[in-house]
Order: structure tokens, then sequence, then C-alpha cells
DNA sequence: ACAAAAAATGTGAACGCTAACATCAATACA
DNA sequence: TGTATTGATGTTAGCGTTCACATTTTTTGT
């Protein structure tokens, strides 16, 4: 049986259905001008050979390639790989194909390696899951012509973007402590590069100041480990702190266990707010007052501009979500003094 | 300037280059059989005209799109997500696009769209990130002649298999917990469809059997929120148990965030042993044994496993790596009686 | 009922590459 | 020195689509 070596093609459909391949073509592309009855006879061909167009065809004779390109960094984070994970079902969804490359955002090299990568492929746009900056303006730079979205980055007016608004986080996160009573708050950023880092500092820079309460911030990065090294090291009872704002839950969960084992309690001695609500922060010891992002609906979002620049439809270039400050037990008033 | 219209292609360097276009693409598929010195003219033409091979038209050609497919569920879980993104790196390393899917595996259409999704493409391998023995099951069964890799799924001798060895992961945890002395210990499994779920069981109850023991276990879903419950639910106290093997470490989580609010110390009461170890868990109160799995690890080598495959070259058909018990203070010697 | 307009379908040539074979130059051997 | 053998390069024909245009069929208006 040598019947089962070639895949069909729509020229296989075409003399089934008594057709050309060109209309074939239209129904495969489903031009308006057809009649519904060559429609299904050529439908019917196709299911019974089984056909599937053949994509790598397709891109050549339209250069569309279908494809979209996700450059994400840090996917062993929860944020990223969330979003990542949603923006590969929001294209699907628009019928396209979404590669996902993992870059190390420290090297530039493996940045623009990957970049290169996804112009070989020939995507035919481009989202960024990399909170920092350099790599941002270096993914732009690099690429000509392509539209490219970031998520949860920088906002400049003239690109796409879609972003959590970590300013607004800041500031509610300051806010609840400081209505609680609180005075002396520490805050413990992310790392220096990072957009959300920075921007999440400075909410709570600017709350401070409006109460005319004095900043003091200590630089983080991120990583448990760092949050509970400063935990450690920073005297909070001497220095009469009775409240820390830290700029992710991971940290924050660092600087508890770092506070247990002081015999610190929370937030008897000193109220915690992190950032980010992963879901072990609802069970820690105690559980973390937090803000929560929804990086579920900054995937789509960030799908949909980049669809409609595609598609060259006018669409707004920007979205911006607000957190959402979740309320549990790791705050609460200072104790008098 | 209309010269910027078109991208440069391979004619366009064989004529800069003065060689044939079949020289070109003999270069660009590395063909040993070409002068050194006509390759380098090749190449100097092709930097200068800023020339990048059209993969659509080199898989047209070939019939090979070096792509791969990784369809993966449950991706904002820990694991799944690294193991993902190793496998993407892994893949790229090797002159691959890696496409990834997340489906649903409870449903069975998600799971059978995707796969469709892939043939469109024309992968040409396919690594399946499921642990659940029915997608799997699903996978194998629509797919004609593409290799598929599972990933820390079920075993079996004659297909492609990278996983954890989850049984002896359950041996090891439980073997621990016995040579301290314990000897009513408890196990809260994960959920019943899948594989992980079942072989960590396995373990458990076996080692307990070999020890004359009798198992205890109590159906958990991986989940926080559950193992949360279940320590509510458990009279621990009461029934004398003083130890426990839980199946991840999330559900770990919740059971000693349950235990910490009914007054049940650990490990002065109450030893535990999870499964996975999650970075927060180093740094939970207290921190947690647990048995350590190399995700990344996992993610290269199934890839390697379905290179070679690919290539036709003969591999071994399977790989397992052992977890590892990394002890730190949820376990201790139970109390004199 | 007939021309003109519109709708539906068909034809041939790209798209940029690789496969298969053909040719030419360079080396080896007698 | 001539011929067989190898190595390096060239030539032609697809791969399965879409595109631009040509042709046929149907509809419309009078």
């Amino acid at each position: 049986m040598a019947n089962t070596q070639r895949q069909p093609n729509i020229y296989d459909v075409a003399r089934l259905a008594k057709v050309s391949h060109q209309t074939v073509s239209r129904v495969l592309n489903k031009n308006p001008s057809i009649r519904p009855e060559t429609k299904a006879r050529v439908e019917k061909a196709m299911v019974s050979l089984g056909y599937r167009p053949n994509l790598a065809a397709r891109a050549l004779a339209s250069s569309r390639t279908h494809m979209l390109g996700i450059l994400s960094s840090d996917t062993d984070f929860t944020g990223p790989s969330a979003m990542v994970h949603h923006m590969e079902i929001a294209a699907r969804q628009n019928g396209y194909f979404a590669v996902s490359l993992g870059v190390d955002t420290n090297d530039p090299k493996s940045v623009r390696d990957g970049i290169e990568h996804f112009m070989k492929l020939a995507v035919e746009g481009i989202a960024v899951v990399t909170p920092q900056l350099e790599a941002v303006e270096l993914v732009r730079s690099q690429l000509s012509g392509i539209p490219v979205v970031t998520l949860d980055s920088m906002y400049r007016m003239d690109e796409l973007a879609v972003s959590v608004d970590n300013f607004a986080g800041g500031v509610s996160a300051t806010t609840h402590l400081i209505e609680l009573g609180h005075r002396n708050i520490v805050h413990i950023s992310g790392p220096k590069g990072w957009f959300e880092s920075t921007t999440r500092s400075a909410g709570y820079t600017s709350t401070m100041l409006n109460s005319n309460l004095t900043p003091q911030v200590v630089d983080g990065d991120w990583e448990i480990s760092t949050g509970y090294r400063i935990g450690r090291e920073l005297d909070v009872m001497n220095k009469g702190i009775t409240a820390m704002f830290i700029a992710n839950d991971r940290m924050a969960l660092g600087v508890m266990h770092a506070m247990r084992e002081k015999g610190v309690s929370i937030p008897g001695d000193l109220s915690i707010v992190g950032f980010d609500d992963l879901e072990e922060t609802a069970y820690s010891s105690p559980p973390l007052t937090t803000l929560r992002q929804d990086f579920k609906e900054l995937g789509s979002r960030a799908m949909e501009l980049l669809m409609g620049e595609i598609a060259g439809k006018p669409t707004k270039k920007m979205d911006r979500l607000i957190p959402e400050l979740i309320v549990r037990q790791s705050t609460t008033s200072p104790r008098e003094l």
C-alpha cells in the first residue's frame, strides 16, 4: 500500500471536489464570495481526505507566519510564568501560535540571540515579559517594524504596554500601614534595574513624604534568602520600627522567618505588607497582608493589544491594572508606647 | 528609496558572492564539501546583506520544521513550569523551536485540540508534561508516527519517558521517619488520577508493610487549602499520630498552618516530610524536611531523548531520576511515651 | 431577451528554499 | 600523458500555498 506516502494537498482536495485548487484555498481562507454549495462540497472532500493545511507553504506564499514570540525571563517566578501561560491561551484563541523563549536578561547577548531566533521564525509580534528596563530597551531597539508589547514593565505613551500600577500598589500598602497608626515604616525594595521595583518604592516614598514621615529604604532583590538576611540584620525593636512594606511576598516570607527566629512577633511587634499574593502567603504564619496582581488578566490584555496592532486596528496603546490590597493577619495597629 | 522592500534571499547572496544559489544553501546547511574560501565569501555576502534564512521556505522544501511541541498542564505549579522552561532552552541549543501549549487535562477536547494544533504546525516531536495517566494515553493514541516523550509520568518500557522515581521518594521519606523511631505514620496522598501521586503512595505503603506497620492514607489533591482542611480535621494528638508523609510541599504547608493554629508543635508533637522542595519550604516555620526533584535535569534529559529519537539515533528509551531527601527541622524522633 | 454588471470560479506564476542530478575542475593512478 | 576518480559547484524541478489576474457563470435592469 503506497497510498500513505504523502499528505493530501489542496490539489487532491480540489480534484475530489471537482473545483480548482484556488477555490479550495478560498474555502480555507473563508473568502465570502463562494457559493455555500461548493463550499460544502470542498469541506466534505477535506474531511474525507483528512486534509490539513501546510502552514509552512502558507507562510511562504502569504508571508504571514501566524507566530508570536514571547520573550520572558525569570520564568521560575510565579508571576511571569502565569502571564506566559495565559498569553499562550489568548494567542491560540486568535489563531496564533505562541513561541516562548526564556532569556537571561542580565546577559544582553542572550536577549539578542532570542530576538534573532524570533526574527528567523518571522514572528508577527513579540511580547516581552521582562520587567527590567534595559532589556526592554534592547528589544525595542533591535526590532524594526514588528509590534512589541511589554508586560508589567516601563510605561511609555508611544509604545504598547500592559502593566500593573505598581506605584498605586506602593501607595495603598503604605497608606494601609499609616492608617493603622504606624509612623516608623521601613521599605525593602526589589533590585535596582527593575521597573516594578522602582515604582513600588516610589509609591512608598511619595506616600511617606505626603504624610510628613521619613522614608527608609533597604535594598533587596526579590529573593527569599535576602529577605531572611535583612530580617536577621535589621534591629527592628531597638530602632522602633513597627511596620514594613516589602516589595514582594517571597522576601516577606524570608523576613517573617527571621523574625520568628529572633522572637519578634508578627503582627504584635511588627506589621508586614508584602506584594504579589502568592498562594502560600495565605497559609504562612501569620497569613500575610499583601497586594494581589491579576496575572491572567495581564496576559490576556497584552495579547489583545498585540493582536490589535498586528491587524492594524486602532486600539489603545496602554492598559494598566490596579493591584488589590488583601488584608490578612500580618498587619495591625502598633502597640501604644 | 525602494530598496528596503524585500528581505534578501539566497539568490541575492549568491549573486553577491558570485556562486550559485545552491552553494549558498550548502553553506547554510554546513555541507562539508565546500571550499573554505568560497564558504567565507558566501558568509561575508550574507552578513553584508543582512541575510536571514526563511524558515517557512526551508520547511516547505525539506519537510522538516524544526519545531517541537510541549504539551503541558498545570503550568501554575512550579514543577511543570520549570520543566517547560528548561526543555525550551535545551531545544534551542539543538536548533529547534519549542512551542508550548497549555491544556486542561481534565478536558479531553482541549487535549485533542492541542494535538491538532501541533499537527498543523507539523512539529517533529512532542513532549508531554502532564502527569495524568489518561491524558498521556490520549496523546499517544492520537499521534501517529511522531515521537512523544513524557515527563514525570507513566513508565512503560516501550515508550520514551523521563521521570522522577516517585516510588523511591516515597520509600526514603517513610524510611527516614521509621528510622527516627516513628510507628504511627499517616500519609496524605495526591489526587487519584496522577501517576506521581499513586507511586509516592505506593512507596509509602510498601515501606510501612515491610516494617510491619499499618499504612494510613488520607486522600489529598496537591492543594494548600486541602492540606489545611485535613490538618484541621485530623485529631493527631488523640490518635497518637507522631509523623506524616505528605505527597507535596504545598499540602504540607497547609497542614503546618493548621497545626500551628491548633497548638500542635512541629516537630515536637508531629514530624512532617513533604515532597518537591519548593524554595519557600526552607523558610517555613519550621523549615520542612522534603524530597528534592531536579526539574531542570528532567527537562533537559527529556529533550535529549526526544532529539535522539527524531534523529533516529539508538538511544535509551527511559530515564529515571532519584529524588533527594533534604532533612530540615520538621522531623525529629518522637517523644518517649 | 440581451447587454452590462456582479459574483463565482479558474489559470499561471510567484514565494525561498532543498533534493536530485548534471557538470566542471582537480587530483590520482597506470 | 591520458583516463578514471574524487571533490566542488551549477542546473532544474519541485515543496503547497497565495496572489493577481483571466475567464466563466449568474444576476440585474430594461
